[in-house]
DNA sequence: CCAGCCGTGCTAGATTTATAGCATTAGGAT
DNA sequence: ATCCTAATGCTATAAATCTAGCACGGCTGG
């Protein structure tokens, strides 16, 4: 269990993984605000994969890094966490707040698909 | 902007914060799964506050210390760096996957809200 | 009164994180 | 073949985090 947390550094390089999905060490450095060295980036991304975060493949002479962890899973203990500490026991605000954040960048097929979603937990909750 | 990063501790100590709303430093202690010593805790809290992140009333012969920023501000500061890092460009499946991560908590009334930001955003759509 | 119990402030030290620089290897071009 | 570029592995050190312990002050009960 046990959540291993990760350093300031160590979290922004595992986000940029999750967003990019996989990136070289030059891509993760270029996507953090205030980049360190090349080296240190490296360096980190050394570590943690020899903590078993993160994964390499060589593609094309270069090492491709990607998060070890199912993205789905990362996805979900997320999601729980910022329910957690910012919405206690309110998952409905949380909802809420997200969805009128993001209202206008919906399309019409979005909305459709929240609308079944919806219309099926009527169904459970029944 | 650069949205101070937190290390290990500071995190773990300011989402009890938000979760809590506030909290003395023995609470604090309490709310966290491996816990350091009651001193090590107070000196982060210490450290927050000369950063500006926390603030603290005297209450009773004691402090309660609290989150500084807004908290409706710190909710939707998390939830898009969330959106961000884990369901890039795609917000609708990010209210997606929490909505069906919650779905049996969500009562009728609650449904019956979120009913009705979808069709508020179905009407600015249009 | 005064001893014991909280609570705070502070400081010094251990531990962890973060960084840079150097050595080495592989490929491609001239 | 040899040089140049671009990548990796490693190690030493700088910087920040994290921690514990001690000193002090105010309340409270005997």
């Amino acid at each position: 269990m046990s959540a291993a947390p990760f350093s300031r550094r160590e979290r922004q390089i595992m986000d940029v993984l999750f967003r990019l999905g996989k990136a070289t060490a030059a891509q993760v450095r270029a996507a953090i605000p205030d980049p360190p060295s090349y080296s240190a980036v490296r360096a980190h991304l050394r570590t943690l994969e020899d903590k078993g975060h993160v994964r390499h493949k060589a593609e094309e002479l270069r090492y491709v890094y990607m998060p070890a962890q199912n993205p789905e899973k990362a996805r979900r203990g997320a999601l729980r966490h910022l329910v957690d500490t910012f919405f206690p026991g309110s998952p409905a605000t949380a909802v809420a707040a997200l969805l009128s954040a993001h209202s206008s960048e919906l399309s019409g097929r979005d909305l459709d698909e929240l609308q079944t979603l919806i219309d099926q937990a009527r169904e459970e909750g029944r």
